[in-house]
DNA sequence: TTTTGAGTTGTTCGA
DNA sequence: GTCGAACAACTCAAA
C-alpha cells in the first residue's frame, strides 16, 4: 500500500471512467488529500475530428457526466467540466485551484499515452504530480506475460494465465468515502454545471429513442437484467434476432459500470454447476484485455497488419463495393441489415461484425482499415483495441487470427444464426413477404414468387453486388500471393 | 535447444 | 442429409 503521502489539495480528472463508486483515482485522492476536486474536459483534440456534429458518444458522457455530477455532489462536491484542450485545460485547471496533484485512471491508447506525457510534463513544470492508476481492467500492461516474460499473441494461453492470476484482490472494488462533505466544492466560477450538447457544438441524437440509457444508471440497469441472463448467454450470444448479450460495451468503454464488479460477479458464478454463461462473458472481458495488452505492446497494429506479411496484401479497394457495403446495399439481407443497424442504432451485434468484416475484407476485398475506420466512426461502443483486434482477426492479419482460408459465407451464417429471418424483417422490411427459407437469398427465388411477393429483385432490393463464390477464390488469391513463395527478403524482415 | 500439442467464432467437397 | 477431410502448413507457449 502507497503511505499516505498527506497531501494538500488533489484534483481527480475523470476521462473513460465517468462513475462515482469503485474508482481507483477517486478512491486514492481522498485517501491522499484533505480537499479533492474533480474534473472532465471535452477534448477538442478528439471532438474537433468527429466526423459528425451528431455523435452518439458526446451526447452518451454528457448524460453521463450530469449523473456523475449529481453524485459528486451528494458528497459535498461538483464537477468542473472543460471544453477545450486537455494539455492545456488540466494544468490551468490545476493551476487555479492550487492542487499540490491531479489523479487519473490510466488509459493505454496511443493518443491517450501521448496526451498524458504532455499533461505530466506541463503540471511537472508547475511542480504539480500527476499520478495514474489501474482501472479500467483487471490485469494491464505487461502483468499478464508468458514464463520467458514476453507478452502472449494466442489468446488461449493469455486467458488460462489471466484465470490462474486472478486474486480477490484483484476484483475488490476501490473504496470511496462516501460521507457528505468528502468532496470539496471548487470556487463557483469554475463549477458551471455540465454544458448543453450546443453549447459544445454537437446536436442532440435521440439516444433515448434506442434505448440507450447514459450514466451509472444506465449501466446498472443493464447489468441487472443481464444477469437474469447470463446462464442463457452462451446458447443465444450468436443469435442477432435474440436479447443474448449484455449490451455493457459502450458503459466498459466510458466506465458507467466498473469491470472489477463485472468480472468478479461472471467469475463467481462460473465456478457454479452448469455456468457455461457466465463462464463464456467472463472469456469475453478477457478478451477485452487481451486486446488492450496487444494494442499496449504492439502500438502500430493501429496502422499496420500485425502479421506484418499481410501488409502487402494488394487489396483492390474499389469504392463503390466499399459506398455499398457502408449503406447497406450489398444484396445480401444479413450483411444489409447488420450496417442499417449500426447506421441507425450506432451498435451492431458481435456475430454480424465478424460477418460484415468478412465480407468487406473477403467478398469485397476491401482493405480491413477502411471497414475498421468506419466502424470506429460509427458504433457507440467503439474501442480502439478491440476494434483492431476484432478487424484483424477478421481479415487473417492479426494476432491468433481465423486462418486465411476460413471465409464466412453470408448465406449460411444468415441460415445457421437468423434461420427465421427475425432480425433480417427488422432491418429491412422491404423483404419482409419473404419467408424464413427465401428470406436469406433473395436473388435465388424465382422471378415468378419474386413478382408475386412483391420483392423483386433488382427493383425493391439490390442484386448481390459480388458472387461469393467467386470472391471467396479471389480472396484466397489475394492471401496466396503474399504467403508463397516467400521473398528470402521479405521473410527476414519477418523477424 | 528441441519437441510437442494446440489454436474463438468456417466452408466446401466428395463419399 | 450427414460426415470427415482438406484448406496449408504456421506459430505460439510450455515442457
Amino acid at each position: 500500500m502507497r503511505p499516505s503521502s498527506a497531501l494538500n489539495r488533489a484534483l481527480v480528472w475523470f476521462r473513460r471512467d465517468l462513475r462515482d463508486f469503485d474508482h481507483a483515482a477517486l478512491s486514492h485522492a481522498l485517501r491522499d488529500a484533505r480537499e479533492v476536486f474533480c474534473v472532465f474536459v471535452f477534448d477538442r483534440e478528439i471532438l474537433d475530428t468527429l466526423p459528425s456534429r451528431a455523435d452518439r458518444r458526446v451526447e452518451f458522457i454528457r448524460e453521463s457526466l450530469v449523473e456523475l455530477d449529481h453524485g459528486l455532489a451528494k458528497r459535498g462536491g461538483a464537477l468542473i467540466v472543460r471544453h477545450g484542450f486537455a494539455r492545456d485545460e488540466i494544468p490551468g485547471v490545476a493551476a487555479e485551484l492550487l492542487v499540490d496533484a491531479v489523479y487519473a485512471n490510466r488509459d493505454y491508447e496511443p493518443q491517450a499515452l501521448a496526451r498524458d506525457t504532455a499533461v505530466g510534463r506541463a503540471l511537472a513544470g508547475q511542480g504539480v504530480d500527476f499520478r495514474t492508476f489501474k482501472d479500467q481492467v483487471i490485469f494491464e500492461r505487461d502483468e499478464i506475460l508468458t514464463r520467458q516474460g514476453t507478452p502472449f499473441g494466442v489468446f488461449t494461453p493469455y486467458k488460462r494465465t489471466w484465470l490462474s492470476a486472478l486474486t480477490p484482490g484483484h476484483l475488490a472494488p476501490h473504496a470511496i468515502d462516501d460521507r457528505p462533505r468528502a468532496l470539496a466544492k471548487p470556487p463557483a466560477p469554475l463549477a458551471r454545471g455540465v454544458p448543453a450538447l450546443d453549447a459544445l457544438g454537437f446536436k442532440p441524437t435521440k439516444l433515448g429513442d434506442l434505448g440507450v440509457v447514459a450514466g451509472m444508471s444506465g449501466g446498472a440497469a443493464l447489468f441487472a437484467s443481464f444477469k437474469r441472463r447470463i446462464d442463457r448467454y452462451r446458447g443465444l450470444r450468436d443469435y442477432p434476432a435474440r436479447k443474448g448479450p449484455s449490451y455493457l460495451s459502450v458503459h466498459l468503454r466510458f466506465g458507467t459500470v466498473s469491470i472489477r464488479q463485472l468480472a468478479a460477479y461472471a467469475h463467481q458464478r462460473s465456478l457454479l454447476p452448469n455456468a457455461e454463461g457466465a463462464a463464456t462473458w467472463l472469456s469475453e472481458l478477457v478478451w477485452r484485455e487481451f486486446y488492450a495488452q496487444i494494442l499496449w505492446h504492439h502500438p502500430r497494429v493501429t496502422e499496420h497488419a500485425f502479421l506484418s506479411q499481410y501488409d502487402e496484401l494488394a487489396f483492390p479497394n474499389d469504392r463503390r463495393l466499399f459506398a455499398a457495403w457502408c449503406e447497406g446495399r450489398t444484396g445480401y439481407p444479413i450483411v444489409d441489415a447488420a450496417m442499417r443497424q449500426i447506421n441507425t442504432t450506432g451498435y451492431m451485434h458481435n456475430r454480424l461484425r465478424m460477418i460484415t468484416a468478412s465480407f468487406l475484407v473477403k467478398d469485397l476485398l476491401v482493405d480491413w482499415r477502411w471497414g475498421e475506420r468506419y466502424f470506429a466512426d460509427a458504433l457507440i461502443d467503439y474501442d480502439l483495441a478491440s476494434n483492431n483486434g476484432g478487424w484483424q482477426w477478421a481479415a487473417s492479419t492479426g494476432c491468433d487470427a481465423q486462418p486465411y482460408f476460413r471465409i464466412f459465407n453470408p448465406v449460411t451464417q444468415s441460415e445457421r444464426f437468423d434461420p427465421d429471418g427475425k432480425f433480417i424483417r427488422r432491418y429491412l422490411p422491404e423483404l419482409a413477404s419473404l419467408d424464413d427459407r427465401e428470406i436469406h437469398a433473395p436473388w435465388q427465388v424465382p422471378i415468378a414468387i419474386q413478382q408475386a411477393k412483391g420483392v423483386v429483385v433488382g427493383r425493391d432490393y439490390p442484386s448481390p453486388i459480388v458472387d461469393h463464390a467467386v470472391q471467396r477464390a479471389a480472396a484466397l488469391a489475394l492471401f496466396r500471393a503474399v504467403r508463397s513463395p516467400a521473398p528470402p527478403d521479405a521473410r527476414a524482415a519477418r523477424r
